[in-house]
RNA sequence: GCGGGUGUAGCUCAGUUGGCUAGAGCGCCGGCCUGUCACGUCGGAGGUCGCGGGUUCAAGUCCCGUCACUCGCGCCA
């Protein structure tokens, strides 16, 4: 099957070239035959080239059609100055087509692939199960560039720093803490199971024990759990280690090594974006003060207001039985949201109820001075109203929208209706990439639910040396070196120094509830190499694919990676999870019970 | 497991209070067209209105159920 391989890519012909004689590979963008002239837009990754076909020359000119593999031969000819196309780099020029040969052909599409405006609206389901027609669609080429483009930053600029990349197993063992695992059957033992890693955080505090001191791999996690728009139950993490370094290393590297890659990529891809700048720096505390969570979008102010001492005995019931019960009274302000509608505002409220608030006060600002409201304001004294104001910092017009419950509730309803006045009034900028550390997270979380401290990270995080000695007496209050990186509002990176010492280990273990016996079932492995000598480290993991689609501007973790699999995990271009033959349910002593309603 | 949205031609969509022999643009097939570049133009083919049931003289439209996709909640150490 010889062809005449390309002298040229498409996308590279310029007027220096014209009088050369060239061969140029690739498909049938579009055709235009105009009866007497024959025009193809000939694409390769490189961009696309209009050829020029002699209708007399060619007699099977007009079989051609969209995304037909064509080798063509010509010569590069400058065009008249009224033919010049603009729009595309290689317009000044066309190749005149002297021989050409089909390669391949290809049947009608799915999908107009050539047509982008069509493109935005194609089904999605569509586009995955046809991946290898979706990749060629320039844009979709280019995000697969700057991802490539963005891990060899990653790579060069770790490996310029004397890190090493080691491969851990993906074959790993089941740990019953965190989410779901992927199981896969050991034929040799029927009923042993191997799992797939949700994090290869095991191995990589092993390799610290190992002496190997800078480690970091481009691993493949995964995790069974219900997916959203940028989850995947596969997803890709740099996951990083050090040894001997205090938690500011590792802020310095990681900081740097995401304002390198983010940069360099912006540079080089001309995206519209602003440049990175040096991480502010938040605790949780004062990250949940101030945003109500631990991921705050910090492009925009509108801060939450605490009003709980200045409603613990004013008229409004709802607010005065919320503080007398333990709760708190905290508010947002929605700028100029005096406009809304009744039902605008019922909608909000609507909104803060998916996150368990009961409901949603508001409080319109007429005038600040004298203070003159609308909505609850015929509850509260004049004095009350002016202090509301105060913390609200609020002008006429504003609407001030209070939520009044247990301080978890009110913090997470009013975080989340935060981020959604920043959406309506186009505060979220989506020219900026503000990245931000939270750190000394608490090391644990009581769950009610189960009655018991449960680990905010993993058991293994190390809690502050000033901090020690509230473990035992009052583990809530004891903050941890753990820290998060979290852009425009979500969660990127997530670390901590871990716990090198046995007796500080034994100690965490002991608050949450682990005894000997426990520990040693599911950390005995890990547990046995920390006491042959290891040394202080401690890591982070931030995800590519999140940090692709904030340089891509995506919404959705699928449009960044290259086979992604559909909401139940479900693959339509390769029809998996498949049936398996009989032969093998019985090599690995398996069978299927029968459904229970049957 | 739960809630919202979507489902009509290969693709994107329209389809009124139930009156339909279900339309348009793109694509596809055929004709015409010598400077197009989202070419233009004339004609043609193409439909289980997601699927099942119900109400009705009559259902794309109303009701019930179900499936797929999607966004979110729970979940995600």
């Amino acid at each position: 099957m010889a062809f005449k391989k390309r002298t040229h890519d498409c996308g590279e012909l310029r007027l220096a070239n014209v009088g050369e004689t060239v061969a140029l590979n690739g498909w049938c963008h579009r055709i235009r035959d105009l009866g007497g002239l024959f025009f193809v837009d000939l694409r390769d990754r490189t961009g696309v080239c209009q050829l020029n076909f002699e209708i007399e020359r060619f007699e099977d000119l007009r079989d051609l059609r969209h995304e037909f593999v064509l080798c063509v031969t010509g010569e590069v000819v400058k065009r008249a100055e009224k033919d010049v196309n603009r729009k595309v780099p290689t317009g000044e020029v066309e190749l005149d087509v002297k021989e050409f040969d089909v390669l391949s052909t290809c049947d009608v599409l799915p999908f107009p692939l050539s047509d982008e405006s069509q493109m935005k609206t194609a089904p999605e389901d569509l586009r995955v199960k046809h991946r290898y027609l979706d990749l060629r669609r320039p844009v979709m080429y280019r995000k697969l560039l700057i991802r490539a483009e963005a891990v060899r930053l990653i790579r060069e600029y770790l490996h310029e720093r004397g890190f090493v990349e080691v491969e851990t197993p993906i074959f790993t063992r089941s740990t019953p803490e965190g989410a779901r695992d992927y199981l896969v059957p050991y034929r040799l033992k029927p009923g042993r199971f191997y799992a797939l890693p949700q994090s290869p955080q095991q191995y990589k505090q092993l390799l610290m024990v190992a002496g190997v001191e800078r480690y970091f791999q481009i691993a493949r996690c995964f995790r069974d759990e219900a997916q959203r728009a940028d989850r995947q139950p596969e997803f890709t993490q740099l996951d990083m280690e050090m040894s001997f370094v205090y938690q500011e290393d590792i802020l310095a590297v990681s900081e740097g090594l995401t304002r390198h890659v983010c940069n360099s990529v912006i540079e080089k891809f001309d995206l519209d974006l602003e440049p990175v700048g040096s991480f502010p720096r938040l605790t949780y505390e004062e990250s949940v003060r101030r945003f109500g969570t631990d991921k705050p979008d910090l492009r925009f102010d509108l801060e939450l207001f605490d009003v709980t001492e200045t409603v613990r005995t004013c008229e409004f019931g709802v607010f005065r039985s919320a503080v007398e019960a333990g709760g708190i009274v905290r508010g947002v302000k929605y700028p100029g949201g005096a406009d809304l509608s009744r039902k605008q505002v019922g909608e909000l409220e609507n909104f803060v109820k998916e996150f368990g608030a009961k409901g949603l006060a508001h409080l319109t600002v007429v005038s600040t001075d004298p203070p003159e409201c609308k909505g609850i304001a015929k509850f509260f004294k004049r004095e009350e109203l002016t202090v509301i104001i105060g913390a609200a910092d609020a002008q006429p017009n504003d609407l001030l929208l209070f939520v009044a419950d247990k301080e978890a509730v009110v913090c997470d309803a009013l975080a989340r209706l935060r981020n959604l006045i920043g959406d309506r009034c186009n505060l979220r900028d989506p020219r900026k990439l503000l990245f931000c550390w939270v750190l000394d997270f608490p090391l644990v979380f009581w769950d009610e639910e189960n009655k018991r401290w449960d680990p905010s990270h993993h058991p293994f995080v190390m809690p502050k040396t000033e901090d020690l000695s509230l473990l035992e007496t009052d583990p809530g209050k004891v903050r941890a070196d753990c820290y998060d990186i979290v852009c425009n509002g979500s969660e990127w990176a997530s670390g901590s120094i871990r716990i090198h010492r046995p007796d500080i280990q034994a100690r965490v273990f002991s608050v949450l509830g682990l005894d000997e016996e426990a520990q040693r079932r599911r950390f005995g492995h890990i547990l046995d190499a920390f006491r042959y000598g290891a040394p202080p480290h401690g890591g982070i993991a931030p995800g590519i694919d999140r940090l692709i689609m904030y340089l891509t501007g995506d919404e959705n973790i699928r449009e960044v990676i290259a086979f992604p699999k559909l909401g139940g995990g479900y693959d339509p271009m390769m029809d998996t999870p498949s049936e398996i033959e009989p032969e093998q349910w019985e090599e690995l002593g398996l069978t299927l019970r029968p459904a229970e309603d049957d």
